[in-house]
DNA sequence: ACGCTGACTTGAA
DNA sequence: CTTCAAGCCAGCG
């Protein structure tokens, strides 16, 4: 398995409603942790994707919404999580542990 | 072609 | 406890 647009957007799409899974989760799927930002980096290019990828579901290691800028405005991505019954309090996710979504253990 | 940048993570100091 | 540097590698000027 190598890291590619494709691969990781097919992962992202796999995320179940109301979790969420981190950009480090999604790298060490495909055996190299330390190409998080990579991971990240290619969520930029979700943008008019189709089918649609959910990129608000991903967020850093701490449940931070790091990548909140990227989505146009300033609470989009907390209102999309939300919507989703995901509770986020100052850009944060309460409760990530719960909500956390391991691809290594769901897509195995 | 070169260097800088970044939606990240980890381990060491 | 916080701070820092390194590894990752595709775009862009």
């Amino acid at each position: 398995m190598k890291i590619s647009q494709e691969n990781i957007f097919e992962i992202v799409r796999k995320i179940p409603k109301g979790r969420v899974t981190s950009y480090g989760a999604i790298a060490k799927y495909f055996g190299t942790v330390r190409s998080a930002r990579m991971v990240g980096w290619i969520m930029n290019t979700a943008h008019g994707y189709s089918p649609y990828v959910p990129a608000h579901r991903v967020v850093n290691r701490n449940g931070l919404l790091t990548g909140k800028a990227h989505f146009g405005g300033e609470n989009t991505m907390k209102e999309l999580l939300e919507s989703e019954g995901i509770v986020i309090i100052n850009d944060k996710i309460v409760n990530f542990e719960a909500v956390f979504w391991n691809p290594i253990e769901e897509l195995k």
